[in-house]
DNA sequence: ATGCCGGGCGAAGCCCGA
């Protein structure tokens, strides 16, 4: 089964891309991010049309978040535990049936928590606390989940091109590559790390500066895995190329290939 | 180091992202 996010910036204007990368690429599931706009708006028709079932939480102007799947999408839930009050569209989980089974997914878009002097910053903290917890119960299930999405978190200083110049941005401050490591800790596997040694591999490009030209990214889109579903993990990569296409977003699809 | 880029909203210019 192949599992892959993609932070699109736009569901509208991605749409073409999105609709070429699934026929080229055929992932079982795919967790999108940053969709910007509400569930009517969503375009599930041309991914129905490919095969793909649609589970939406959107929210107009910003973020939203969705879930297409091959396979039937069962019990889709919306929103982080923890914070009745938090209204954003950043999670959204959903159980998908397997060959032998079903796998638990969810789509994440974290916060991005800039500039780390405003209140944005407490609110990514307390949002990836949220996170924690609730993988922390969702480890008790001992079922094969799938933790997949933008984290807005570079983990370590192999994963951007120019640490110095991130310090104290909130994708690279102690408290987000701690809260990261946290949710590792519990028993979660970060797939394309446990798959690839090579360092600098990005999955997102600032749209400014040519940083895509001049290969200035960061790795903050990423996949976590319970142990149910790390023991049967056989690949995962990066859909480097897809930046270099027609109006790209500014992040690419992280994939991984798990043999259940 | 930032908003030079790109998108939303809405019809100019501001808000937001990372």
């Amino acid at each position: 089964m192949k599992l892959a996010t993609w932070n699109v910036n736009s569901i509208k204007v991605r749409q073409p891309a999105v609709v070429a990368w699934l026929k080229e690429t055929i992932p079982d599931v795919v967790c999108l991010q940053e969709l910007k706009c509400t569930e009517d708006a969503f375009p599930a028709v041309s991914f129905e049309e490919l095969g793909y079932n649609c589970a939406v939480h959107g929210q107009k102007t910003y973020n939203g978040v969705a879930i297409l799947s091959r396979r039937p999408i069962e019990d889709a839930t919306p929103r982080l535990p923890g914070d009745d009050g938090d209204d954003h569209a950043r999670y959204l989980e959903a159980i998908i049936p397997s060959r032998q089974g079903t796998v638990r997914v969810a789509s994440i878009y974290a916060p991005n928590g800039n500039p780390v002097e405003s209140d944005k910053f407490p609110y990514k903290l307390k949002f990836l606390d949220r996170l924690k917890s609730h993988a922390q119960q969702l480890l008790k299930l001992e079922e094969p989940t799938a933790l997949l999405g933008d984290y807005n978190i570079i983990p370590g200083p192999d994963d951007v091109w120019n640490p110095e110049l991130w310090e104290n941005d909130a994708l690279y401050r102690p408290e987000s590559r701690s809260a990261f490591r946290a949710i590792q800790y519990l028993g979660y596997t970060d797939a394309f790390r446990a798959c690839h040694a090579q360092t600098h591999q990005y999955t997102f490009w600032d749209y400014q500066g040519g940083s895509w030209q001049k290969d200035h990214g960061i790795r903050i889109d990423h996949i976590l895995l319970s142990p149910q579903a790390a023991d049967h993990l056989t690949a995962s990569g990066i859909d480097k190329n897809v930046r270099a296409g027609e109006k790209p977003s500014d992040h690419v699809p992280v994939w991984c290939e798990i043999d259940i």
